[in-house]
DNA sequence: AATGAATGAGTTTTCATTCAT
DNA sequence: TATGAATGAAAACTCATTCAT
């Protein structure tokens, strides 16, 4: 009852019902999420949903879309070529833990809902290979002398990797972006012995 | 009727019947895979599942089990006190990577599944958890003089999510498992040094 | 197929569903009746019962709340205060007969199967402890110089028995609801006597 | 476990197994009993109770026909001829409310379950029927100078529906045998008028 | 005589999806 | 543009019943 019959221009409805699927998407996940609950958190009805965006599936992949668009345009900015490397990373690691903390919503979409289901893993993942082949490129250049046994790919999953899992905490309002994001930092700069001399 | 019509005693049915469950769990996701599904796969009928196990999510919780013992069984033995820190550590990387590399389909069914299911996240997250801590323990202990303001959980996180990410691609036969614990390894323990001096 | 397919507004879908399902459950039995019964004999998809009652149980509680309203308003006009006593006996005993004459599938409904079904035992038990205790009043005032031992609650349970098995009867087409009507009330005002002297 | 696997001799094995059967019947009712919960209070396994009683509605017939036998042969012997029919009527009355006090579930299964059991009506309304009319039978003889409109039959029904109301009451342990027997006695033989003059 | 093991057939319930207005 | 009404298809779960030992 509350939002009426309004007619709304296209755009706004398109965002009204993003807004709510990915808040719903976000707290249930893809499979106990029910297009009537969509609807309801829309305020709307569910045929609108169809006729905008056909299927749940086509849905789904709108919300991933439209929060990666804006994750990318969060995170980009970041690759000011006048920026020393460990400046770069620096900036980097803090606009992604930035804009996973003030959007934990996204984040939950993008990368514990997205993630894993089969049949948008595909989505997600191209994106995913894509920054991890950009870290590896950025490794690759700020080491002198590489060692050709080294594989910086592998080295970009596991940063990566760390930077999710951080993340997550951070998503799940367990730690704050500026601790973690040093400790990101030092660790991919100097390992454990960040804090001191470590034990062999 | 692939497997014909034997009696099975029951702690045999139970095992072929996990089997079939992982299999399926690992393939489809816990959401898209149906009793009908894994009775198909275990070549028996539904009412056994149930019979068995009561419920998709306590043969799920069962699958989960299963697996996490087997996983703890193949890991734990690293923890030999007699080797160095480093040594335990590298120990323990490897066992956990080999362990996943032959056992794809529990590190899906663990990882991926049950870390997403609303209703056993608790499950995981606690053992998880408890790793997390070990890691976090053992990070402090083997560190000289340690840097008051430094968070040894969350660097835990960090590298358990670097393990975890690191696992995920052996899992998916992407990269080997040597490779991949030296990398590790060396990333916990110098940082992105290991190439070679880093620009800062 | 047989009805067609039209759009009923709600109202008139409720009550066509609640048709069909009394006379279901009428004819068969809380338990014996399946919900693609129902939705067959109301011409109807199976979803819409659910989408209208939300369960069976539910759809059950709704039919019995149904019959009992209609069961009350036949019935309750009988209470006359200008009449004596024993015409309002008579007047509410006929009003009960002929409701039960005229709405066989309401009686079998409320009587048999709802007094019956574990789970609606209360909701139909309470309605008949009030009825009991208005024939416990009645007849307590009706009385002069009441036989301190004497337990009308337990007269008003015979009574109403008696009432119940003819009423039965009647549902069943076996006797006429003149004829039971004058013999019930022949039996509380007078007992066997009614035909003649009884030896004793 | 706790039955072991002794070999009892057939009649001891039908007792035992039609024991469990009335328990769990008159616990739950007909429809919510399941074969599996039969077997579990009679403490032997399911196969045995097919050996020996075919299938569901067997087992559920020979409960029934048990129970009846039982009640027939605590009721009938009040028929003794050198009692006034009024001594008959309060000796019968007794027995039957005896009865039911002392076997509630026999009550129970009779009764209640019996009844409304589609497939089983029948065998209970035949007996049920034979004894109304018995009973129209002792009430017509019983009278002098019957009236010819008088229709001792619906009389019996209203009688024994009077009587089964009550042992209803006895059944759940509401009332007290005695005293129930007096009234319904009453209710026979002056009506109402049994506790001082009623107003007309 | 007795049972553990096994299942076909059915039940309630849910959900993505589509008409008719 | 917008929606109330409606459903096909499938999922989880149960139960009476039987077979092989």
């Amino acid at each position: 009852m509350a939002g009426g019959t309004k007619r709304l221009p296209r755009a706004v409805r398109e965002q009204q019902m993003l807004d709510a699927a990915v808040e719903v998407f976000a707290r249930n996940g893809y499979h106990a999420t029910s297009m009537d609950a969509i609807a309801a958190e829309a305020d709307i009805s569910k045929p609108m949903l169809y006729l905008y965006y056909g299927s749940k599936e086509e849905l789904f992949a709108a919300c991933i879309h439209r929060e990666g668009v804006r994750f990318v345009e969060a995170v980009s900015p970041a690759g000011n070529p006048n920026l020393t490397p460990r400046e770069q990373v620096r900036t980097a690691l803090f606009s992604f833990l930035d804009f996973v903390d003030k959007n934990r919503q996204s984040w939950m979409v993008l990368y514990r809902q997205a993630m894993t289901e089969q049949a948008f893993t595909g989505q997600v993942q191209s994106s995913r290979e894509m920054l991890i082949n950009l870290v590896a490129k950025l490794l690759e250049s700020s080491t002198k002398n590489p060692d050709p046994t080294w594989n910086f790919s592998v080295m970009a999953v596991a940063l990566i990797g760390a930077g999710e899992a951080v993340a997550d905490r951070i998503a799940g309002g367990e730690i704050a972006v500026g601790e973690a994001a040093d400790l990101l930092e030092n660790l991919a700069w100097r390992g454990l012995r960040a804090s001191g001399p470590v034990r062999d």
